[in-house]
DNA sequence: GCCTGTCGAATTTTT
DNA sequence: TTCGACAGGC
């Protein structure tokens, strides 16, 4: 029997199609990324060389899954297949050419942070009051400009009568200057610039046409105008373009993704072939109806209805618990019960709106002593001290990063202030040269007077810094800057939690810095930096982990799990309250979509919940049950004794009557650093502290795994047993 | 130049 | 509730 065997009609329709653009609708769980990969398969069974294929995916995690498969499926030469997604693309083909666009090839990536500094920088330039217009509009605009192909000078062409948008321009252009001036990108600039130099260099183009004879795009609801602008480049030569997509999954036109894309398709390609794969594999029929229930109160949308041969299966729970904290805790109850009926946690999820919502979890997780993983919020990649560390790794890399050496020039203290940082700008300002030039010839700035000395020991450092990385590997220059900047040694003198969970965070820097050396063919510290800029939270979910996982709904995309838990179905919360209060119609269907996209995420069974009361911003909140759940027929619903869906009203003595309530402060997250414990630092006999539990003795310690399970005899709670890589126990005296 | 305290804003989603 | 920005005092 073939490989091509167990697919249905529809997918080996898509697989074999291999020449000329194809628009693949593939509704959610139908066997997609079995198509693509199956198709890379066929390509390379009709002779087609790996090194012509090229596959566009969403994440790094879907483009590292992809390779994989597509290896088990035809044991060789997958390697040379390019999988990688929109921005690592753009990346290593700008890395090669950008130097035709007049920017230096080892350019720094900026992220948000950075670009946000970049613009407030550029506000307090042009004397802008940002209360009047919020850095965060002025960016969004700037990124929109730049997702419709739109150069500032067309920008201010287009707006001219408009007196906002005319300033707006204004720092458009500003912005664009300083970033090269930094040679640096921003995220946008990473497609954008791609584009330019295709446009503009027809040689490079044709290279690229040449290389990538077949082109296949995932997730292509989520495109934006100008990475589809990219591809259809890329295809124009060969036109062998296949893009895979379901428009009632597009859940991110907030950031620019363009529907119409997929509309679009078959104007920009007339030719087209178009499939619908319509069977779903993943769900059970109850959670697949509720699904296609949701998503028909959507108007515009192609017409499709998904299928399944799989059973019945359970109902779909619904509970509206008394606050948030009661339904955190039913929900891990539930969590409870299923690893004790012999589930693993990481078939489980817990998925939410907004990524405030895990706070709470969080708690009842730690006291339950039930591992779980948390993706997306603050990005380990955003922690101070990590920017901090890594802007000296960027400065070594990029002198022309502006931002990064003004980050650190003061950090750790060194007794520069905000006068002389003003009076080395206003010099690299005069004589047309980059700020850490100017440090570097601090001698030669009169206005300095004392602080010359202190810029002068910056200098030092940094010229240290540099000869250090040409003799040495990455881990070596990265002891070393951590060390001669005094930056642990400060944290050390700190002698406060807090300082140790950041010396921990810049040890796990370290601890990524030596895999990527060890992995990498050949180790650059550019590479390296570039790595980091692109890497998202979800990329490090590992499957192997046996925890249960938290995340957003936008960031289960792509994801499924046999036991989903879909909490804060609250009008307000889910859909959003800027989404209710919304006079566009659109943005309440974009939120019915990202509810099509939960619930389509559970195999097995799905359990929804609501708080009646909820704390929001310091104060108490009342929300009605959120009118997705009105949306799903009651008879596949399985309902509380006594609920009734039609008198939704908060009920106030319940209020009253669970007022006084006492709940514990959530407990502040480090849980990013997933400690892969190759030895304890305590043993049989020890005492120990935990953070919650205070301390106690350890009883026994059972490797089991990548793990260990440590029971602990706690002064104050008893006997204990717990996960080492979890609970993160101290040995005490 | 650095530290501290107060005030205001924030919570929609992210490669 | 929590975080960050900013002002004012040392």
């Amino acid at each position: 029997m073939g490989i091509y065997d167990t697919l249905n009609e529809q997918q080996q329709e898509a697989v074999f199609c291999t020449e000329g653009p194809l628009l693949l609708l593939a509704g959610a769980g139908s066997g997609k990324t079995r198509v693509l990969t199956h198709r890379i398969a066929y390509l390379m069974d009709q002779g087609v060389n790996p090194y012509h294929i090229m596959a566009i995916t969403f994440t790094n995690k879907a483009a590292k899954e992809m390779r994989e498969r597509v290896d088990d499926l035809v044991g060789y030469g997958a390697e040379h297949i390019w999988v990688s997604t929109f921005h690592s693309t753009c990346v290593r083909i700008l890395r090669r050419h950008i130097d035709k666009l007049g920017y230096g090839n080892s350019f720094t990536i900026y992220d948000a942070d950075d670009q946000k500094s970049l613009i407030k920088q550029i506000c307090k330039q042009y004397k802008i009051d940002t209360k009047m217009m919020p850095e965060r509009k002025i960016i969004n605009e700037i990124s929109s400009a730049k997702d419709e192909f739109m150069t500032p000078s067309e920008y201010e062409t287009r707006h001219q009568y408009d007196f906002k948008k005319k300033k707006i321009a204004q720092i458009y252009k500003e912005y664009q200057r300083q970033l090269k001036a930094n040679n640096a990108l921003d995220f946008d600039d990473l497609i954008f610039k791609t584009v330019e130099l295709f446009q503009f260099h027809p040689e490079v183009l044709d290279y690229y046409q040449e290389r990538f004879r077949y082109i296949m795009v995932d997730e292509y609801q989520d495109t934006n105008t100008i990475q589809f602008q990219l591809v259809s480049m890329l295809a124009r030569k060969y036109h062998n373009l296949c893009v895979v997509g379901d428009d009632d999954q597009s859940i991110y036109k907030f950031r620019g993704a363009n529907v119409k894309n997929i509309l679009n398709f078959e104007n920009v390609f007339p030719e087209a072939v178009t499939i619908k794969l319509e069977q779903n594999y993943r769900s059970t029929k109850n959670i697949l109806n509720a699904a296609n229930e949701v998503i028909k109160h959507n108007k515009g949308r192609k017409a499709k209805k998904l299928w399944t041969e799989n059973e019945e299966g359970d109902l779909i729970e619904f509970h509206q618990y008394g606050t948030e904290y009661e339904e955190a805790r039913q929900i891990i109850d539930k969590i409870e019960a299923l690893s004790n009926e012999g589930y693993d946690y990481k078939n489980m999820a817990i998925l939410y709106r907004t990524n405030a919502q895990s706070r709470v979890f969080e708690e009842s997780f730690m006291i339950k002593n039930i591992p779980y993983r948390i993706v997306g919020g603050t990005n380990f990649y955003q922690r101070k001290e990590v920017k901090d560390i890594l802007s000296y790794l960027k400065v070594v890399d990029n002198g022309l990063d502006d931002l990064a050496v003004r980050r650190i020039i003061n950090v750790p203290r060194r007794g520069i202030g905000a006068a002389t940082i003003e009076k080395i700008n206003v010099y690299a300002v005069e004589h047309n040269i980059s700020f850490l030039d100017a440090c570097f010839s601090a001698d030669h700035i009169e206005t300095l007077g004392n602080a010359k000395k202190k810029i002068n020991g910056f200098a030092d450092l940094i010229r240290d810094f540099r000869r250090k990385m040409e003799e040495g590997s990455l881990e070596e220059l990265f002891k070393y800057i951590t060390e001669e900047t005094g930056y642990i040694a400060d944290l050390k003198a700190e002698e406060t939690e807090e300082a140790e969970g950041r010396i921990e965070n810049i040890n796990e820097l370290l601890n990524k810095v030596v895999t990527y050396e060890q992995e990498a063919e050949e180790a650059s510290l550019s590479e390296l930096l570039e790595e980091i800029a692109l890497v998202a939270d979800i990329d490090n979910l590992e499957d192997s982990d046996n925890r249960v996982v938290l995340m957003t709904l936008h960031s289960a995309k792509g994801l499924e799990f046999p036991y989903v838990f879909i909490c804060g179905m609250e009008d307000g919360i889910f859909p959003s309250y800027m989404t209710v209060m919304s006079e566009n119609d659109d943005d309440m269907e974009e939120e019915r979509r990202l509810c099509y996209v939960g619930i389509t995420r559970a195999k097995k069974k799905l359990y929804l919940s609501a708080a009646k009361r909820r704390m929001m911003q310091g104060r108490t909140q009342f929300n009605k049950v959120s009118r997705f759940i009105d949306e799903i027929p009651e008879q596949l619903l399985q309902l509380d004794k006594g609920i009734n869906l039609k008198e939704k009203r908060p009920d106030k003595a319940l209020f009253s009557a669970n007022r006084g309530h006492k709940f514990r402060k959530p407990y502040q997250a480090k849980s990013f650093t997933s400690t892969k414990m190759d030895t304890l630092s305590y043993s049989v006999g020890d005492m120990v502290k935990h953070i919650k539990f205070g301390k106690g003795k350890v009883l026994e310690i059972v490797p089991g795994g990548r793990d260990y399970e440590v029971t602990v005899d706690f002064e104050k709670v008893g006997v204990k047993k717990m996960f080492a890589s979890f609970a993160k126990l101290k040995k005490v005296e």
